[in-house]
DNA sequence: TCCAAACTGTGTATAGTATACACAGTTATG
DNA sequence: CATAACTGTGTATACTATACACAGTTTGGA
């Protein structure tokens, strides 16, 4: 029986039928993750442990147990409270591809707003939440919209989402000891010294390709993603 | 002084100068990186403890600490081992993009070869090895042929591995506990129940968008990728 | 009205993690 | 040949998640 994933799926769709006898609890599973949220906002996803976490909501450790069967519970929640974020993508009458580009930013804004929400959703291991879905639902509607087959807009939106996670990647590099700049500057001394093996890249980090990048970066590749489907969308209509 | 990112370079840029006196090390660090690759590739990245890394290797857990200063460096050596691996994009004389086509795969196969290479990859703190440099590299070439600059280099080079990335994410999902089947057919369950907030993901999931790729998701989206780079490189030289 | 079931939070205990530190044995160099 | 520099060992520590027994609280049914 797969209790572990079942489990997870609990805590993050309320299923839980809500007990009659017994002392009211404290707080909810909700309020829980909210101050989770707000510790690894502050200082990552590694601060929270169940011990601090009990400490900043003045309980005990093991408190937390009633609330969430395991860690991951908890963290499946965390995850799917910050997927419950505005997503505009402006007005349906808007063509696909305008309003793609749109939830793409609003996606990325989790992700920038949330650095640990990257790490925490690397290891799809449960079942997803009803906010996560509604966002890939959002945007498989547009898909739709493109007259795209289902199987091709489940491709197109792991090229997307793939691309959103890639940039999110790409904006933590550094981003704990050392900071971003300093990481640039170590992998610039690191190339001269093998200048020969790896001139092209050198080339590329000379011209700031890794310190600084201000979006354009996450726009390329956007970019090139949403003309790659608008071809396929057209070849398909002709 | 940003100590543990220097440290980690050393164990992946063979920067030890080689101590005369004193007893012969019995291993070397690349021997360790080679059985802690193989413990990994067959029981997860989660069995390298250094505990067991020790006891497969029949020495005290403290003695690997003689040859990495921390567990971080002797994961940036495995990833850099790993990345050891045969890139064949074919004849120079063959177009920029269908190499880097074949470039994608072969990355791709890193990733699908070794599980646990995607979450040893995932937090970039230390500087990358030469062996990962040179597949960059490599990449970075061919985007050079196609006469983008060093920043658009940079920016399509990110949407590949992107892509790659994510993909390798998504082979991943539900393979620890139950199986990806399995992992499809909760989900259409859940799906199921909540319809009516879901019908486009309902379709996707019942075209078996997620259960059941074979590749083709790959395919799709590094082909929107690669039209839309040549897309941009037309736009340039005309 | 009262009792027992069901629930809450607490305290304690355990197994597993990385790693610091002192030590004993070994080797090459002065 | 003595000592410095290195090897691997053993022990200890601080942190994890979490299992389990318990004491106190609330409520449904008698």
């Amino acid at each position: 029986m797969p209790a572990k994933t079942l489990n997870v799926a609990n805590s993050v769709w309320g299923g839980k039928p809500a007990p009659t006898r017994g002392p009211k609890p404290t707080l909810s599973a909700g309020q829980i993750a909210q101050v989770a949220i707000r510790l690894a906002d502050a200082e990552g996803l590694a601060a929270v442990t169940m011990q601090r976490l009990a400490r900043e909501l003045g309980l005990t450790t093991m408190a937390l147990y009633r609330y969430f069967q395991a860690k991951a519970d908890l963290v499946a929640l965390m995850v799917d409270s910050a997927s419950d974020s505005p997503l505009r993508v402006g007005k349906p009458s808007l063509p696909w591809n305008k309003r793609l580009r749109k939830w793409a930013h609003c996606c990325l804004a989790i992700y920038t707003s949330h650095p640990w929400f990257l790490e925490a959703t690397s290891s799809r291991e449960g079942i997803m939440g009803p906010n996560e879905l509604s966002w890939m639902e959002a945007a498989l509607a547009m898909l739709a919209e493109s007259g795209l087959r289902p199987k091709q807009r489940h491709d197109a939106f792991l090229a997307i989402i793939g691309h959103v996670r890639g940039h999110a990647t790409f904006q933590q590099i550094g981003t704990r000891a050392n900071s971003r700049k300093e990481w640039s500057r170590e992998l610039g001394r690191m190339l001269q010294s093998e200048s020969h093996r790896y001139p092209i890249l050198l080339d590329v980090v000379r011209s700031g390709g890794f310190s600084e990048d201000g979006g354009s970066a996450f726009e390329f590749g956007l970019n090139c993603i949403l003309d790659g489907i608008q071809m396929r969308v057209s070849k398909r209509t002709r």
